[in-house]
DNA sequence: TATTTACAGGACCGGTTCGGTCCCTTATCG
DNA sequence: CGATAAGGGACCGAACCGGTCCTGTAAATA
């Protein structure tokens, strides 16, 4: 179901925590506590995302993480391939010749564009948009949203059988 | 990174083909020879795609599968949701209540959104698409579609540490 | 009607990945 | 110099996934 590993919404729900705090350095302990998320998820989470680069670092006391930009200039593909790599349905996208049959394969190149249609839908959310404080912890339908929830039956089906 | 199950990939190269091929029922084992994709899980994806609708089966000698609707009417999130579930990025897309704070989460609603922005880019690509015979074996470069390939790293960082 | 073909459904297993935790080192502030 | 907090790496258990096999049932043909 394209799913998203969860320490990665993780990773998300913190970006988007930070964005919305002040601008000091913000400990990871404090962030784990106030995003009520297991602190060592919240440390292994907070290193990768200052050593890929969305996030800076200042040890000692007093020390944390901030952002290393402004909410607006971070985007969602940014944050998942900080945390996931790259975003790439299947593998053919990724590495030319990871699979044996390459040559006679009818689907590589409609892949990559579905690939890069997501992409680009998910390059228009920016990490402001996330964080801003609006809906504070309303629950909204999909429905409402217009996804299609027809037939949703929410398992895999092929376990079933 | 986003990826979808082995299995959900060879299933859509199977639709595919079966929109290329003839009209006639085709047999599992033919299918699974022409794609050159293991047997049985050929037969286990063809089988659950006739389960969810996607596919009409014929037992008995002669018999086999063949699409249930003309290609250019089948869209990729169908066929996703037929062999992994529907698109939900995270848990809390699908399930009411499965997270724990869901009451005090800031980036729920924004979630639907994203989910959302996936599930509209997907539905615009039919399996018509898919099935064009145009390039075959041809392999384009990520570069020249235009996909964002800088600082592709391709491995996932949290494993790094 | 007997035989062959081919789908239907379920059980099972091994490997990989993922989520989660802990340890030690390094740097900064007071 | 001591307390604080990030950096980096190793480790483990559990869940998931890909892959295989076996038995049952329906249809077509001779």
């Amino acid at each position: 179901m394209i799913r998203l590993g969860r320490l990665t919404d993780y990773g998300i729900v913190l970006m988007a925590h930070l964005a919305g705090a002040g601008a000091g350095p913000h400990a990871a302990r404090d962030i784990a506590a106030e995003t009520q998320l297991p602190l060592p998820a919240v440390s292994k989470l907070l290193k990768a995302l200052a050593r890929e680069g969305l996030l800076t670092s200042s040890r000692g006391a007093k020390g944390g993480y901030q952002l290393a930009r402004p909410a607006e200039q971070i985007t969602v593909p940014e944050m998942i391939a900080a945390l996931e790599g790259p975003i790439a349905l299947t593998d053919c996208n990724l590495h030319e010749g990871a699979c044996s049959q390459e040559p006679r394969c009818h689907v590589r190149t409609p892949w990559q564009r579905i690939n890069r249609a997501v992409h680009d839908a998910l390059s228009r959310i920016r990490l402001a948009d996330l964080a801003a404080q609006g809906a504070l912890g309303r629950i909204v339908p999909l429905v409402s949203l217009g996804v299609d929830t027809t037939g949703i039956d929410t398992r895999p089906h092929l376990t079933k059988g």
